[in-house]
RNA sequence: GGAGAGAUGGCCGAGCGGUUGAAGGCGCAGCACUGGAAAUGCUGUUUGGGGGAAACUUUAACGAGGGUUCGAAUCCCUCUCUCUCCGCCA
């Protein structure tokens, strides 16, 4: 959500930054609002000292043992109902409008970072760097896609998944599943010792939380949902995560605060209807390691740069090749100032595909969440900045690593740091 | 699911219709005392909105939302959460 007091201050301003994103977004209605908004707050206001008024003499006579029904009370009661009756006809009108300026600004996405590339769509995204080699087999006719070589090896099945759920869900057997639990460990030992602290958290949530870090309520329709409860299956652990500490003031001693969580994560992946029907690249249910962040303002670029590198750090440990791009205004989601995302090398596609998005939100889902934080012995309070990013998407690095870990013989070689998990060299 | 009890400031805890943003204690911060500390004493110590350069001022908030009243932390209704007992169940 942005500051409602820097769109007052400088509406023109921030309508400009708003627009390097295209998407025709206006702040103009929030603004007359705002005018309308301010205006009966004054009137209102002003009423309700009055009344104060009327209240506190009536106490103070009242004590004084005057008789309660003395003309000289009976007279301060019927003032004090003149000015209820204002107060009933003022109240639910600024309440109605105050709803209005939420309900919009709650669709408005964040200002893009002064950072961020300009750019229409994904296609200007920023090559940041680049790692590992680009898997090409001289006989590329030998080289399978994952879902092949996992339907082959009997260690991944869809057509089974798909009787006991859906299309898009998958059962992993045998060693498939033992691979994914290998690699769960693996990402959560590697950020533990980076310094996350790992927490487990619950996979529904309530709609405030799924509003607090912005997917309600504008993308509704690519989450599950359990009407019943008012609960969400949710799309990512970002949402519980970010969540712990909704509505609390923390010492900025505290800070940063990092977390990473393991939770599978449930997405409808309602408008990419016939977009990688196939594989392990989009599912309803997946499982993710997420990086959280919260941190100090004056932290942030910074420790976005640190997550990113947290991040990669799996990949290079796996000996995935893939590559760093920083996203364009047109490609940034609508919550994020500024995001990274990590792509890895899929030989059979011959392309890179993403497997990790790290984004600075700033304050943007802090005010939402009413996120905020204390300078040690200071006054007053800020937003914090909180950060999150994949690390990683475990489905599509599994994918990744049948891919490029595949042998002639169909077999896949297992990544040396994952070998102590697994306890075998070959699968 | 049934029955009961409860939810007050960073924490504990009083208040149960009248000038209470809220006694008291703990904690924390500052000052005094001290060679330094402990102990002691004094002072301060919630947040949001509006006005103001500031001092300050006004308004709102005692789980959330409604209601009664001139006036609500206190009374009524609904909801959420916590605890105890019973039932059911991984």
């Amino acid at each position: 959500m942005l500051d409602i007091k820097k769109i007052r201050e400088n509406p023109t301003a921030m309508q400009a930054q708003l627009d390097r994103r295209k998407g025709g977004f206006s702040l103009q209605p929030i603004v007359e609002l705002d005018i309308q908004q301010k205006a009966i707050e004054a009137t209102r206001s002003e009423l309700q000292a009055r009344s104060n008024e009327i209240g506190k003499t009536v106490g103070e006579k009242m004590q004084a043992k005057v008789a309660p029904n003395s003309p000289e009370i009976l007279a301060l009661k019927e003032q004090g109902t003149q000015f209820k009756q204002q107060l009933s006809e003022l109240e639910p009108r600024e309440k109605e409008i105050q709803q209005q300026i939420y309900s919009l600004l709650l669709q408005i996405p964040n200002i893009p970072s002064a950072s961020a590339p300009d750019g229409a769509s994904e296609e200007e995204n920023v090559e940041v760097r680049r790692w590992g080699d680009e898997y090409i087999p001289a006989n590329s006719a030998e080289l399978l896609p994952h879902w092949e070589i996992g339907e082959k090896t009997g260690i991944l099945n869809f057509e089974r998944s798909a009787k006991i759920a859906q299309s898009r869900f998958v059962t992993l057997f045998g060693a498939g599943a033992a691979l994914e639990r290998a690699l769960i460990s693996f990402m959560l030992d590697r950020q533990t010792k980076a310094g996350y602290t790992e927490v487990s958290p619950p996979a529904l949530v309530n709609s405030a939380s799924l509003t607090a870090t912005g997917q309600l309520p504008k993308f509704a329709e690519e989450s599950f949902r359990c009407a019943e409860d008012d609960l969400w299956l949710i799309p990512t652990a970002e949402v519980p995560v970010t969540n712990l500490y909704r509505g609390e003031i923390l010492d900025s001693s505290q800070l940063p605060i990092w977390h990473c969580a393991y939770t599978p994560c449930f997405r409808r992946e309602a408008g990419s209807a016939g977009r990688d029907t196939r594989g392990l690249i989009r599912l309803h249910q997946f499982n993710k390691i997420e990086l959280v962040k919260f941190v100090h303002p004056d932290t942030s670029e910074e420790e976005h740069q640190k997550l990113v590198k947290d991040a990669e750090a799996i990949l290079e440990a796996l000996q995935l090749p893939y590559r760093t791009m920083e996203l364009c205004t047109g490609d940034l989601g609508a919550n994020a100032a500024k995001c990274y995302d990590l792509e890895v090398w899929l030989p059979s596609a011959g392309k890179y595909r993403e497997i990790s998005s790290c984004s600075n939100f700033y304050d943007f889902q802090a005010r939402r969440a009413d996120l905020r934080f204390r300078e040690t012995g200071k006054k007053g309070t800020q937003f914090i900045h909180t950060l999150n990013g994949s690390g990683l998407a475990v489905g599509r690095t599994m994918a990744a690593i049948i891919e490029n870990y595949q042998q002639p013989d169909s077999t896949i070689q297992i990544p040396q740091v994952l070998q102590p998990y697994l306890g075998r060299e070959i699968l």
